[in-house]
DNA sequence: TGGTGATCATAC
DNA sequence: GTATGATCACCA
């Protein structure tokens, strides 16, 4: 099997992972041959899009899991210096519009969530972007709690979703999951459900796994 | 200083 | 605009 070939099975992906981790960012990216930004203030996607490389992921934006073939996404965790998560980790979309009969067996949060390749990286601003290292990956699944928590935090947002309350929405609701912009910018617009209960222009939102969740799924792995 | 709201790059 | 990949930047 050569590298950057899709893996065939979930131990294959594993093994692969284990043989990245301790390794910097700088040596994955002079592989590839590809410059290494001086910060990612204007390059946000790169250390996703790197290791996507690196692990045989598909390429490009298709609305497809990572892994196509073994039904495995692939998610970073930028880490802070004391190694928790610095970041609150994007899921998908905000459906606003069309979403009566949705139930949350068939929404896109839960099946992004159902298998997840998590791949934690050095993230503290103090050190280089080449210099950071890709920690020990694993790939995981919701808990019955995890599953339930993700599940009662996403009946609420469809609810006030479908009764023309998205604009009430912050980002402080939600337990585990929360809703925030997801846009190039505040002016661009898609269509959602007004208080009238009609059509409106409003921000485009993404559901997000706030740091406290995914924490949580760090300690499970590596903590006592 | 951490969390919320805003933003960046790129393909189509 | 939507989808992929996320981190930035500011304010409480």
């Amino acid at each position: 099997m050569s590298k950057f070939t899709k893996p065939e099975t979930e131990d294959e992906l594993e093994t692969r992972v284990l043989e990245l981790a301790g390794q910097k960012l700088s040596h994955l990216a002079h592989q590839i041959h590809w410059p290494i930004p001086e910060n990612l203030k204007h390059d946000k996607g790169w250390i996703g899009q790197l290791l996507e490389v690196h692990l045989g992921a598909s390429a490009g934006n298709l609305s497809e899991p990572d892994f196509q073939k073994i039904g495995v996404e692939l998610k970073t965790i930028p880490l802070t210096a004391k190694h928790k998560a610095k970041e609150t980790t994007y899921v998908c979309t905000v459906p606003l519009i069309d979403n009566i009969g949705m139930t949350w067996e068939n929404s896109c949060v839960y099946s992004k969530l159902s298998r997840v390749l998590w791949l934690p990286i050095e993230a503290n601003p103090e050190i280089p972007v080449g210099e950071r290292r890709v920690g020990r990956g694993f790939i995981w699944s919701p808990s019955t709690t995890q599953m339930d928590d993700l599940r009662n935090d996403w009946e609420e947002f469809m609810e006030l979703i479908s009764l023309g309350q998205v604009e009430t929405i912050t980002a402080h609701l939600g337990e585990c999951l929360q809703i925030r912009p997801k846009a190039a910018n505040a002016s661009v617009v898609t269509t959602g459900i007004g208080q009238s209960g009609m059509r409106k222009q409003t921000l485009p939102r993404g559901f997000y796994l706030r740091t406290s969740f995914t924490n949580q799924i760090l300690q499970s792995v590596f903590d006592s």
